[in-house]
DNA sequence: ATCTATTTATAAAC
DNA sequence: TGTTTATAAATAGAT
């Protein structure tokens, strides 16, 4: 705000950073205690610096006070939603490819290059971001796929040993009398993974999109 | 500020408290979201209007997250009984990945949904932006992980169960000669899922971020 | 909500 | 860090 506009970007210059950083956290504090005063509210705020410093300002009692009260207050609207979808066309689906194929280059020189030398606007910006979702979900689903798929498998196969591992145990009883070596081998294991349900909930690209499954699965043909 | 200088303290007229409420809530949720690109900082605002209405702001991940990030961050100065240390986030990571999954949703409503309903303005559209480059890497990493020790879990359960197989097999045969129902289970099996290989080489993150692995993996000590 | 006259905040320099 | 100063932003009051 002085001596030059500045540009809503990451100050890159750490010492630019640092102290633009203690100075806007004052000017926000204040701001925030200002239209505490003002206007009767009650304020929280939360600051962590990059490097995980811990600055905050409750105006009313104890920032835990608040965090209650916002808990409570938070958990309330859910709305539904109405999905609506276009319709795409045959014939200019050559063209379109090629065109977020070139925004993708772009996307990504932008993103892991240098930032100056590409200039994306908001537009373009928006449209690598609907990207990047898209992207995700199908990179994401195809890895899911095969995971899921690999440890089914493997529990199967598993399933088989175990099986075929009590009826082994069972001959052995048959032939002989109790044994246990075998027994207790595989028993050591027992329980020692019940994570699977939940790593596939987390995991599911669908538990994910939950509500969005709608997703444009079809649309989503890009041949990436 | 303007056309006349104002008192630090409750403003009385109900109309003007309202609408100077109105302004600098906004003015002051602005700055914070400046302060968080600017410097690289998280932020979280909890604002409750004189008449317990409920506006908040996070530039990183959910409140929720936050929230959590406070706790652990302010509790620091209790370190009494000899408790064990909870140092690598058994807890934690599901939770950093639940908000993180939040504010994509936030994000995919915003994009798929009504986009009156969801208002998201010019800089969080911009965070989410940089999220979902961050997300790709972070989630994608931690949710390998779980999965390859899953597999990895599983493979080193049936190499157990395949050796008690064994042992039986043998103390079978010492006692009464062979028999094959066992071996018969087992080896149907085998050499079935030779895929684990390709399956690591398509999901790790640096295979498909290759000549980009430059990817700030240092810088992306984002704490979500 | 939109428009200005002013007050504030603050970037750069010290 | 703290102070100074020129300038960008925020915003009080009016419309």
């Amino acid at each position: 705000m002085a001596r030059g506009k500045v540009q809503l970007r990451r100050i890159e210059n750490p010492v630019h950073r640092q102290v633009t950083f203690c100075k806007r956290r004052a000017g926000l504090l204040k701001k925030a205690r200002e239209l505490s005063v003002l206007c009767d509210a009650d304020i929280g705020i939360i600051i962590f610096s990059a490097h995980g410093k811990l600055y905050d300002l409750a105006t009313t009692g104890t920032m835990d006070g608040l965090i209650e009260r916002y808990k409570s207050a938070s958990g309330e609207g859910m709305a539904a939603d109405g999905c609506g979808d276009q319709r795409v066309d045959p014939k200019q689906e050559a063209m379109v490819l090629k065109q977020e194929i070139d925004l993708l280059q772009k996307g990504l020189r932008y993103i892991y290059g240098n930032r100056a030398n590409e200039h994306m606007n908001v537009d373009e910006l928006n449209a690598l971001e609907r990207y990047l979702e898209m992207w995700m979900f199908n990179i994401r689903s195809a890895k899911m796929q095969i995971m899921i798929q690999e440890i089914q498998a493997l529990k199967s196969k598993e399933g088989m040993l175990k099986a075929a591992n009590e009826i082994l145990q069972e001959k052995i009883v048959e032939q002989h009398g109790l044994i246990d070596v075998g027994m207790t081998i595989a028993d050591q294991q027992n329980g020692h993974f019940s994570t699977v349900p939940m790593l596939e909930e987390i995991t599911n690209p669908l538990t994910i999109l939950s509500g969005y499954s709608t997703c444009r699965g079809s649309e989503m043909g890009y041949s990436f």
